[in-house]
DNA sequence: AACATATGAATGAACG
DNA sequence: CGTTCATTCATATGTT
């Protein structure tokens, strides 16, 4: 269809095959923010580790520790976070009217026996459980015993947790050459 | 993201044999939706009417509504919408641009440039507000299509016709069997 | 098949 | 925070 120009910085490679990172650190590509998969990784443990709105000092730390795969600025952090709560609830909240599908032939491959019924606003919940090894490393933090859902319950704590905890960890994927990221709640 | 992919559901056939334009009811399709001539004829006759950015439960009624004619979610009606919306004035903006080119430098209007003061946090909320040339525009150029030009203008009344109006407006498509719709904006 | 386009879906950014 | 906008990604469909 038409094409980019619409502007004022055009994507010089749209292509988003950024499997690696696209504009880290060197493109000045302006525009939005594109996150690199590690920083949405990272991003996303976080938010299941329980972290929902982050303080301007977590935000600057987190933001701190994911420049190193790529350019970011804290306000991407705090709209990130932003975004992926609202949207969180935008799916699961308004649990209501959204069974109206009767002639769905579709359920034959909905295998949505998953502790989420399917009730959102108009969206489906997504798994997202493909992060592998990341995550492991925070899936022994006590707040990540909860779902999601009790988590909303309990978000509150997340912000607290900074306080308590002690527990040593520290994300490190070995498929990457890069300086560690201590990403406990509580060293924010 | 944890969402990005939507690939769950690996498409066996590229034969581009989709066999038409729906699968109504018969398809076992996964992937997007395909909305039926049928739900784009309806949902483009309530845009035409002014609906524009229906409200959720507008959007929940018009879902079970379309759902006669086959499969569909309040997601894909909110995204229809969405997406419908934001080509629309897309497209305009573009012709505007195009032939208002020379003129379209920055400052025309530009006399309150500064409202930005409104710091989020750690950035800066930059104002870029468009819409103005783009209204100029089209006082100065007419390029009235067919009348969504006009539409537009009026879009804010269009989401108050829903408590107000008495649009008396049903969809009843003759060469189909099909149950009338009741698609005035008021009764959604 | 390569290329072009229409459009569903996703999401960063920002508004009220 | 809930919503809305702008831009981009992805895929179905159309054309050469």
């Amino acid at each position: 269809m038409e094409e980019g120009l619409s502007g004022f910085c055009i994507k010089g490679s749209h292509v988003r095959g950024n499997n690696g990172n696209n504009n880290g650190g060197s493109g000045t590509k302006c525009g939005r923010w594109n996150p690199t998969t590690e920083q949405v990784k990272v991003l996303t443990e976080l938010f299941r580790s329980g972290l929902r709105t982050p303080s301007t000092d977590q935000i600057q730390k987190i933001s701190t520790q994911l420049s190193f795969y790529g350019k970011i600025e804290s306000k991407n952090v705090f709209y990130w976070f932003q975004n992926h709560k609202a949207r969180e609830r935008q799916k699961r909240r308004k649990v209501s009217i959204d069974e109206n599908d009767f002639i769905s032939r579709d359920n034959i491959f909905n295998n949505n026996n998953n502790k989420i019924s399917s009730s959102k606003r108009f969206f489906e919940v997504k798994e997202y459980q493909s992060d592998q090894r990341v995550i492991e490393t925070l899936q022994l933090f006590p707040l990540n015993s909860f779902d999601e859902n009790e988590q909303e319950k309990l978000r509150f704590h997340a912000n607290e947790c900074r306080e308590t905890s002690s527990f040593p960890y520290t994300i490190n994927n070995p498929e990457m050459d890069h300086p560690p990221l201590d990403l406990r709640l509580s060293s924010l």
